[in-house]
DNA sequence: CGACACATGTAACACGTTACATGATTTG
DNA sequence: CAAATCATGTAACGTGTTACATGTGTCG
């Protein structure tokens, strides 16, 4: 719910339409992402049918304002206030798949995790040389005067600095992931299926109940 | 294309039919995560329709088995053989939620991230608790031999292991955004909406285009 | 019997994402 | 004029997720 509850917390500080919005959520999200255009409408008309935004007649110019109700306003509250939770499953693809890789028979994990981490190095250090550059999409005009630290380069640092400990971490962990390989004799790790006849209906109880 | 994927690489070990696939996927995974069993059958469909499985009739006992296909074997090979790819423009809710914020006047961000911190910190000292416990959904019968590492513990540790970096990581993260919201002078961070009259057609240009 | 797990499935929904259609306006 | 941007919108799709209906077999 990350675009939908931006867009929604941009329209609390006053009506906007679609392709400002659009604009808005790149100048404060640092998003390198290009989120396409197509999707703030939809996102709108999502938010309208739940009657967290109230769409405007178009202005004299064809703007299509759309503007915050009280229920919106007090979901963008909830929502800052709220820390966000992580699910406790997460189902993150890389240790999934790394996960499930360990249990298949003829999986050359190794060298999954050796590819693994020769990309996410490379994307770390795009990212790294990324952050000494200047702004990206400032055509000449400002090149020189990097200073003046404002609202939106804090937004890009903020949302780079995550990008690069993110990988960091996956570095970490994949490092961790070959030790642990390397604790484990491989024979045990592959497993078979289990084709023991399922017996139907409750199962025996194997140690008593609590109580 | 987690689910998805990791139904189709257990497919190709060998026929399962819905129940089964579930248990392997959880025994595979250490998947902590529940996987409600519709959508097991829900993306069984779907692999069927792409062609990469094919669905046998019902055995004696009402079990369908679903088999994978040549196309379907290609796809594990895909998967497995390709390191995962982060997007680019990750679309991480808590770093886009803080750049957000850090843009709106009135929004107590250090009181952000001391929450996130708090409670990120909480679940950080979970996983580690859990990570001594015996394998969970043991009840009883196994808890005095905790050795033995088999390719089922192996993937529950290396599913934690990920948990536990990629909270350590976004600890790290948060002590970062702090310091970069202190360096910044507290006026210059929230950002007026936009409204300049945005003028239609094409944009001047500010350099000249190559060649 | 009743509870419970095994087992299969259907229907709907959420969010994100993309492709496409359409038109106005401004610059080169 | 042609191209590019601004601007609005529609239609579809993909995965993940949940709620629900239905039935069988076993154990206490």
């Amino acid at each position: 719910m990350s675009v939908r509850s931006s867009l929604l917390a941009i329209l609390d500080q006053g009506p906007c339409y679609g392709y400002q919005l659009r604009a808005e959520f790149h100048r404060r999200t640092g998003a390198s992402s290009p989120l396409n255009v197509g999707q703030i409408y939809n996102t709108l008309d999502r938010l309208e049918r739940d009657g967290l935004v109230s769409r405007g007649d178009a202005d004299e110019q064809g703007h299509v304002y759309y503007m915050i109700t009280d229920a919106g306003s007090a979901e963008v509250g909830d929502w800052l206030g709220t820390a966000v939770a992580r699910p406790t499953g997460t189902r993150d693809e890389l240790p999934l798949k790394l996960a499930l890789a360990a249990t298949l028979p003829g999986v050359d994990v190794t060298g999954m995790i050796a590819r693994q981490r020769a990309e996410t190095r490379a994307t770390l250090e795009a990212l790294r040389h990324a952050a000494d550059d200047p702004a990206p999409g400032a055509r000449g005009q400002d090149a020189g005067a990097a200073a003046s630290p404002s609202g939106e380069t804090l937004a890009r640092q903020l949302v780079a600095d995550a990008l690069v400990y993110q990988a960091e971490a996956e570095l970490r962990w994949l490092d961790r992931a070959a030790e642990r390989l390397a604790e484990h004799p491989a024979r045990t790790l592959a497993l078979e299926l289990d084709l023991e006849r399922p017996r139907r209906g409750r199962p025996p109880l194997v140690a008593a109940p609590i109580g």
